[in-house]
DNA sequence: GCGACAG
DNA sequence: ATCTTGTCGC
C-alpha cells in the first residue's frame, strides 16, 4: 500500500495489527528533530482533518499566515483500513492525509496536525509521524491531552507545561481569553517556542487554529 | 488489578 | 469522531 507522492515511508509501510503499529511508532521515533531549520520563515500553513461518515474523508487547507485567507486546499476520500486505538491514531487517518496532501497545487511549508506530537505514551503522535514522512515541519494541537498539566493562566498567549512521565512534551496553550485551552506539541522540525508562536498566529479569534476549522469545514461538506 | 485513553 | 436545540455573549 503506497501513499504515493514525495511520501518516504522509510521501509516501515502501513501495518494492520496493533502490535506491528507500535513497531512502526517505535522505528521511526529517531527521525524526530525538534529544532526548528535556521531561516524557518513559512508563508502559509497547512491543516489537516479527517471527517467519519460510512467512509473517511481527508481535508487539507492551506492559509496565507499574514490573511489567514485560504490558498489552497484537497480532499480525499477511502475507507477505515484500521480501528480507532488511542495512541495508534495515525494509522487511521495519516494514510488518507498524505494522499490529500498529494494533491495540493503549491508545497506545504507547515502541517498543522488535528492532535498530538510529541504529547504521546511513545512520543510519536500523529504530527510527529506526518512529519517524519514527509520532510515538512509539523505541529501538533489536541483539543485534549493524555498527559498532565496545571491550568495555564486565564489570557489568551498564557500556557503551562504538558508533561508525561515527567517530561515536558508540549503546552497547555490558551488561544482565547477564559475559554479552554488547547494542547500544543512538536511534530517535526520545529521547536515548542515556535511551534506556540504559530499556533496564537493562527487564532487571533478563535479556539482552533484557522487551519483546523478551514479543514474541518471542508471535510464535512 | 483497574481505569483512563488524541480523533 | 458522531447522535443534537436553544441559549448566552461579543
Amino acid at each position: 500500500m503506497d501513499s504515493g507522492g514525495v511520501v518516504d515511508n522509510f521501509g516501515w509501510g502501513w501495518p494492520d495489527s496493533e502490535v506491528e503499529a507500535v513497531a512502526v511508532q517505535e522505528g521511526l521515533r529517531g527521525r524526530v528533530r525538534a529544532a526548528t531549520p535556521e531561516g524557518f520563515r513559512p508563508r502559509t500553513a497547512t491543516g489537516l482533518d479527517v471527517h467519519y461518515t460510512d467512509v473517511l474523508t481527508a481535508a487539507v487547507c492551506t492559509v496565507d499566515l499574514e490573511t489567514l485567507e485560504l490558498v489552497d486546499s484537497a480532499i480525499f476520500q477511502g475507507p477505515e483500513s484500521f480501528p480507532y486505538v488511542p495512541g495508534l491514531f495515525a494509522f487511521r487517518e495519516l494514510p488518507l492525509l498524505l494522499r490529500a496532501l498529494d494533491k495540493l497545487t503549491t508545497p506545504p511549508e507547515v502541517l498543522v496536525c488535528d492532535g498530538q506530537g510529541l504529547a504521546h505514551p511513545r512520543r510519536f503522535g500523529l504530527a510527529c509521524h506526518a512529519g517524519v514522512l514527509t520532510g515538512i515541519p509539523a505541529l501538533g494541537v489536541g483539543k485534549n491531552a493524555l498527559g498532565d498539566f496545571d491550568q495555564p493562566g486565564p489570557r489568551r498567549g498564557n500556557w503551562s507545561a504538558l508533561t508525561d512521565d515527567g517530561e515536558v512534551v508540549g503546552r497547555a496553550l490558551r488561544t482565547q481569553d477564559n475559554v479552554k485551552p488547547v494542547f500544543v506539541s512538536v511534530g517535526h522540525l520545529m521547536d515548542l517556542d515556535t511551534a506556540t508562536d504559530l499556533v496564537l498566529t493562527l487564532t487571533p479569534r478563535y479556539r482552533l487554529p484557522e487551519t483546523t476549522r478551514q479543514a474541518d469545514h471542508l471535510a464535512r461538506s
